[in-house]
Order: structure tokens, then sequence, then C-alpha cells
RNA sequence: GUCCCCAUCGUCUAGCCUGGCCUAGGACACCGCCCUUUCACGGCGGCGACGGGGGUUCAAAUCCCCCUGGGGACGCCA
């Protein structure tokens, strides 16, 4: 039989670190084992656009690529099953109906074994309930947690829990455990803020008559201050870093080493390679802190590994963010877009270190940065008009080179600085500010021969005309 | 407060189940050096942990107990 997962958030309007962790671990396991992901919305309680709070989830899920095969379900549209599952554990005396009014100080538990007679009267005098399940006493339920191993529960520090509230809406509780035993999922995979609630689900089960189904419980992302991860601690939302530049394979394999480990010293894997190494038995106890650094690192890692191809629509939406997409890159451009993307996705950490960082090199509407100014284009007066020379010369020089490569240029350039008496450090500089507007770039050769002839020269241009100024 | 869970470098973790191979391995971050007339990548090295106390044992990071610390659950929230 081929297993059933599911993945259900809570509406909270996006898709967070922790559930996109749990839907990750449940999707690996699906795919994995050629199983079934369901997608379902735990909306019981909210009155909030069903629409609207999923949108989030779905885009979030959808970036990531976590496809789920069925749903997403609406908790709230299954009522009807709920309640009939209600009326069933009333009929059968596993529940019972608790006359409690609201903020009343009578002890529900006086409930608990009214005589039919009274619970007549009360009904006809139309009181409002809310229905108990009946915890049994004195027995200890025990499970076997694919995480945590055994657990075991006594029913004496369980309250008779309700599973209907006094409105007619069925609770978390028995909502989960009906959809779940209907939809004939195999495999649950939660947080490990479920643990605790583990036990009431497990008597649930029995009371229905239901086999239980497996448990994974799963340790909790936490943020640098060791509390759960919430607001304050930043981006808790996974479409934040999208906006950051992340790549998906890159956050889902930061958030996959988060808390399960393949055993070895690899850490940067693909997506493909996360499903076939993932396994349950290795994932942690203990709750893990989310770090910024380790996930950019990964993304860095990512890029590097990614062929221009490969980057090439990633790059392509943050340049169009950016206002600096040039059509013609797919189009006669697109080798040489390819090639910039190549020569520098090494030193990139987010994408959008491609229009920041790399902005220059897929445009010439760019300014040198301040530290660059500063080092190479604030030459000592002794130093100012050779260097100026130099550069109009090289400029010179390289409107007709022939041909325009690596070999060529840094002979040409090395020649005149030698003749000029440049000290080449000042003079690559120089040269490196006016064509890439950084103090860092890649090998300055690489860089003239992937701008071109015609780019390098403009910008040779554009800086003597700065330094003359 | 009650119940439950967890505990290795600052962080993510390997090792723990099946004690000895652990003078505890890897990664991020940080610091050096090499490569590069820049930077990144890469390479080399450094810093840095078994929370504390008791047991058990010839031997404990590994097994047991207590303490401490952290987390979770106790709701007519999910």
């Amino acid at each position: 039989m081929s297993i059933r997962v599911r993945f259900a958030p809570s509406p909270t309007g996006h898709l967070h670190i922790g559930g996109a962790r749990t839907a990750l671990f449940n999707w690996l396991l699906a795919r994995q084992k050629s199983g079934s992901m369901i997608l379902r919305i735990e909306d019981t309680d909210m009155e909030r656009s069903s629409q609207e709070m999923v949108e989030g989830i779905v885009d979030g899920l959808t970036w990531l690529g976590l496809h789920w095969d069925e749903g997403p379900f609406f908790q709230s549209a299954r009522r009807r099953q709920h309640l009939a599952v209600v009326d069933r554990l009333l009929q059968e005396g596993k529940a019972y109906r608790d006359f409690t009014k609201e903020g009343s100080s009578e002890d529900y538990r006086s409930f608990r074994d009214l005589s039919p007679v009274e619970r007549e009267e009360r009904l006809d005098g139309k009181k409002s309930f809310a229905v108990r399940f009946r915890v049994p006493e004195g027995k200890r339920i025990e499970f076997h947690d694919q995480v945590y191993g055994r657990v075991e529960v006594e029913t004496d520090t369980l309250e008779d829990f309700v599973i209907l509230r006094s409105d007619g809406k069925p609770t978390y509780h028995l909502s989960v455990v009906v959809d779940d035993l209907e939809m004939g999922i195999t495999h649950i995979i939660r947080g490990a803020d479920h643990l605790s609630n583990t036990g009431k689900h497990i008597l649930l089960y029995q009371a229905l008559e239901e086999p239980v189904p497996n448990y994974a419980h799963l340790p909790l992302i936490l943020g640098p201050d060791k509390k759960r991860l919430s607001k304050r601690h930043g981006a808790t939302s996974v479409l934040e870093y999208r906006r950051q530049g992340i790549l998906p394979s890159a956050l889902l394999n930061y958030l996959a080493l988060l808390g399960w480990s393949p055993g070895t010293d690899r850490e940067v894997f693909s997506v493909q390679e996360l499903i076939d190494k993932f396994s349950l038995d290795r994932v942690n106890k203990t709750n893990a802190v989310f770090d910024s650094h380790k996930i950019q690192w990964m993304n860095g890692q990512h890029i590097s590994r990614m062929s221009a191809e490969e980057l090439e629509p990633f790059v392509r939406e943050v340049l169009e963010e950016a206002g600096i997409w040039n059509p013609d890159w797919e189009a006669a451009g697109r080798q040489h877009f390819l090639s910039t993307i190549e020569l520098i996705k090494s030193r990139v950490y987010l994408l959008t270190d491609f229009a920041t960082f790399g902005r220059a090199y897929f445009t010439e509407d760019f300014e040198y940065t301040e530290a660059a100014r500063k080092r190479y284009l604030e030459p000592s007066e002794e130093e100012r008009s050779p260097l100026v020379e130099g550069l109009q010369e090289l400029r010179d020089a390289y409107r007709t080179l022939e041909p325009f490569d690596l070999g060529s240029t840094e002979e040409c350039l090395r020649a005149i600085a030698e003749r000029k008496g440049i000290k080449p450090g000042l003079f690559i500089g120089a040269v490196r500010v006016a064509t890439t507007g950084q103090v860092k770039a890649p090998g300055i050769f690489d860089v003239l021969v992937t701008l071109g002839r015609e780019q390098t020269v403009k910008r040779l241009d554009r800086v003597i005309r700065f330094l003359q100024q």
C-alpha cells in the first residue's frame, strides 16, 4: 500500500519557515515512496476568506516546488462529516454534552454522567452546550513515534477535551482525526508542538475503532534567542526569502539539514538527492536555531554549482525587477548573457547580487562605488597624468586590437603600463573600476573579453573623463 | 503551577541505540596563510563543545539516577 501524507497548515496567510520544513519532510517521504501528499487548510475556527488565506500558502509551496497531489481541502468545508462523528460518539456514550455557562465556575465534570432525563430537560430548555470527549480514567496510551520513539501518556493527565464548541463548530482535535481518517493518511508528520496532543488523537481513533496512523514529530525551529521563530525574528515567510534572492533549491537544502542529517559530511544536495537520501530515522529530536548566515552560504553554493542556463530564468527575473533586463538577451544576445552569468556566478550569494554587485555587467548605467573611487580613482598628483595617458593609450589600442582576447588584452595592457611606468596594480585597478564599478571583480581580462571591445572602450572613455575632472 | 520532551563547538550537526577505533569529526561564522597585482571560488591552518553531580564498568560523549538549563502541551485556538 502506498503511503499518504498530508501538510495541514493553519491559515496564517503565508508559509513560514517551520511550515515549509514540515511540508518538505512530508513531501520528501511522499516522493521517495511514490506516495501522495494532501494539502489541507486547517481553518476550523477562522472566519477569514478561505481563498485569500490559502493564497500565501499555495504561493509559498509552489515557489518551493513542493507540489501536492490532492487538495487543497478546507477543513471548514468538512463540517458535516465532523458533526456526524460527534453524533456517533455522543450516541455511543463516548462523549457527552457540557451545559456549563460561559464564565460560570460550574465544573463541567458534573455533566459527565447526567441522567437521560436531566439531559432531555436541558435540551428541551434549549440550553446550549459543548460536547466533550469522555477520556477514560486510569489508562495508559502508548505509541511509537518515528522520531521520538516510544511515547506514553497517562489518560489521567488529560482533561475531557471539547470536540464540539457551543457555537456548533467542531474543534481542531476532532477535525484532524476525522479528516486524517477519511483521507486515508498513513503517516502524520508534523511539528513537535503536537506531540503532547497526540494522546488525545489516539483516544479518538480508539473510540472510533480505527487503526492509529504512524506518527513522526519534527523538532521545532527556533530563533537566535532560542524562542520559537516568529515575526520578531525578521524574515519568517518563505516568500521573503524569495524576495531576498534565495533559490528554492537552496532553501529546501538548508531546511532539510535543519533537523535531519544524511550522516555524511556532505551538505549541498540537489532536491532529487534529498528525495533519495531522506529518512525519518535520521531526524533529530533537538530543536534547531535558524541561521540566516548559513542559508546565504548555501545559496551561494547552489548558485556556483548551477549552470548559466539553469540560472538564466532567475537572473532574468532579478534584472527585470531592477529594470535592467535587455530583451535582446533572449535572442541574439543570449550567449553573451550566459557568459556574463558564468563570469560572476561564483562571487554571488544572493540572486539580487546579480543586479547590485553585478549591475555593471548588464548595463552601462552604473556608478563607481565609493570604495572603488577612493581606492583606484584618486591617484596622487605624480601618478595622475601617467595614469590618464596610459588609459588613453589603452583605449586607443583596444579600439583596433585584433584579436580582442584574453592574451592580447593582457599583453597590450602590460606593455603600456611598463612603458608609462604605471604600477600594474593601480592601472588594473582603474580599469577594473572603469568596467565594473567595483573593487571586487573577476579576473580583469575575463571581464574585458566578456564585455567586448565596444563596451570596454566606452567605459575607458568614461573613466578618463572622470579622472580629468 | 501540572504533565511531557530535549541536552555535543556561538549556530547546524556526526558519533550515542550495538560503551573502547573520540587526545570528539564535518559545516556556517570568525581569524591567519596560500592561490589571485582585486575580490570570490578553492586549498591549508587556527579558535571553539560532550551543561553539572553522582553511579555502573577494566573503560562512558555513549548506559542509569538526580540537578540545572531549554522547549512544548495543558483553550469552547490551531
